[in-house]
DNA sequence: AATGAATGAGTTTTCATTCAT
DNA sequence: TATGAATGAAAACTCATTCAT
């Protein structure tokens, strides 16, 4: 009973009608619901009516909070990015010894796609599309990943310091490193079934992270 | 050239009515733009008018010849890994060195993604729907890659050369040269709208491949 | 009548619009629309697009209200079934004498198949599939007829009153009777054919409608 | 050795190449499957395709040999038709005394039905559609059945004989005849399933037979 | 803010029928 | 006679989106 007590009044507090209403919440429940469609359905084969099913929502929330299916999309593509800059953010690599900030970027990079499974399947549709939507995302354009200009420094200094070769594009090693994490994940189930063997298990998923360490770090030396 | 002179009068002599009767040219028309339109839209995205449009036949033939969508897909990824296959048959690593096996291997990889660049897209909707046709297809079952083992002889070759450095995994290899390439190409729209700067021109692939090269060769030193 | 000024008005104040809002009369429409399309031509010949345009309503509703086709004609069918026995309810046999009770029977029957002439071709494809719809519904299970076990009790009194013979299986009583009525309706158009007259005028049915009374009337005599 | 002596140059004689010609074989197999589908799925639901393969032999045929699917169901009806008329010449019921005459006519209806179940659920799509093939087919105008004239005779003979009541409508009681059995074969799904108790074991049948019998036969009495 | 009804354009698939050989 | 390819119209069902409350 006191439960009750203590839960109606609050309850009730912000909503006089038998619904309660909660714009941020409903929101973000749309939002996660969406990312969830869109990341086991693709752009094209996720449906409106199944991510307000899944956020418990009408589905006419989808268009009073993002416009259209595809401002769904963006929005869904804006948050997956946020969260790759902020893992980035706190990658502190400036203080490193090159090779101990190299080590580290390409292990958080894989850990970021093992956590994150679905951002690789999130940008294969905008990509096949050319980017479309990111191209015309405001807040995309502000999200310049400081990697690479932070990598171009390490590799500079790991010359100096004699540990890395000369000639390196630190662009393309961050491609690099990005790819050999990236296609794993991305291509696992077909991987798995050409070589008849499971590549996802948590064994095959460690020797998969050392192997790209050993093979980008080996790469490197003078 | 007489195979020509045979040929070629008969066909034009009775094309003169409105249509010619060749079910092989149109099951590989319904293919070609089949993979097309795939390869633009995804499995989802695909509409089997657009594919029946861009054969010019009737789209009724898209069941006559392959059953569904779905069964139209599969002949297209069968196509594809076909196509690799092809190309992995005619590469003749065996009588090289090691040094130069990987490296044929490698420039081999990205040149056929450069050459076929559907093919990467083709794949997403695979690996997200948990490879489900090629798992379900005998003639992919029948198709696997003797790469793998091949790839696994020469760096135990290199190794004994001293060329080599030991504990590589040959799997984890393969799929690195492949996702060095796979993800550049799958990935250039994006990576392109991010870093601001265009990845896909001439000058921009050559300097990746050349990059791809050298970071496994470099990585495979002793 | 309060109610009726208030809300008349109401109702035709905004009705101007184009269109109202009741989703009640909608479905109705459409059932009912179902139920003239079902028996015009069965299930397989029924067309949605025509059911929707006789309803007045957007084809999709039908999807929106009953799923589809096959659940809309599992609708019709417990809607004719729930008629048959609301008239059965109507009938009050129970302080009759037998023979008169049997014979509202047979008349009822009767009148009811010349009322409702759908129902005997709304059934006809339902018994050609096997009662599938019929035997996987709840509704239609618990609708069980009360009618037999009300046979029954009237043949056992009208055998003591010394009306009835003995003898007669009350189930298979009432199928005749129902069997009577109902082949004459369903088969007048090929037995009128056949027979080069016409079956289906008012003094036919009348004749039809004696001579089955007569029938079963006589045929009880002990 | 012989056998193939025998029947080989037979099948030869007529058929040069590959594939044997019969025209009236193909013509029978292809009616033959075309009253199976439509007695299956009815007229709306048959498939042309459907039938062709139940009969083996190419889709193209059907129109060959028939010209539509109308004609081909017209065809069928024919044909049961037919099958009915000479059930009916072989019942000889003119030496009979009048009440062994009925009750013969009565089982022998029974009996048919029981062998035929399809007759019925073939004629259901020619009663809703108002019998419309059969008042087109000049065959089955030249069809007509002699029963009713014969059942009159019989009937009047059986007053004369005090065996019979007068006042019987011979039409009237052909029909009746013909839809207590008619009924009962039609409707058992779903009176089985109303009634939860299955009406088309064997025991249930023989029942249902002397309780047609008995009731006509009951009810003819003076 | 939130709901569920309603819409119209599409999407895959089916089907009777005709054509070319 | 027989075959399989080809066609066009339509069928059931879907889906993003808007409307009315």
């Amino acid at each position: 009973m006191s439960t009750v007590w203590l839960e109606m009044p609050i309850r009730r507090a912000d909503s006089t009608g038998p619904k309660r209403r909660d714009p941020a919440a409903t929101r973000e429940k749309l939002l996660t619901a969406a990312r969830r469609e869109f990341a086991d359905s693709g752009l094209a084969g996720a449906r409106v009516d199944e991510i307000a099913a899944r956020a418990g929502v009408n589905k006419q929330l989808v268009y009073h909070y993002f416009g259209d299916k595809d401002a769904l999309y963006l929005a869904v593509l804006e948050w997956v990015y946020e969260e790759i800059r902020a893992q980035e953010r706190k990658l502190n690599l400036e203080g490193l010894p090159p090779q101990q900030a190299i080590k580290r970027l390409i292990e958080a990079s894989f850990d970021h796609l093992a956590a994150h499974p679905d951002f690789i399947v999130l940008l294969n549709d905008e990509n096949r599309g050319g980017a479309r939507h990111v191209r015309g995302s405001r807040k995309l354009e502000a999200m310049h990943s400081p990697l690479v200009s932070m990598v171009s420094t390490i590799l500079s200094e790991g010359v100096r310091a004699g540990v890395f070769r000369k000639g390196i594009n630190a662009v393309h090693l961050y491609i690099s490193i990005a790819g050999l994490s990236y296609f794993y994940f991305s291509n696992t189930p077909t991987l798995s079934a050409i070589f008849g063997k499971d590549l996802s298990s948590p064994t095959a998923r460690r020797a998969r992270r050392k192997h790209v360490v050993d093979l980008v770090m080996q790469s490197l030396r003078p």
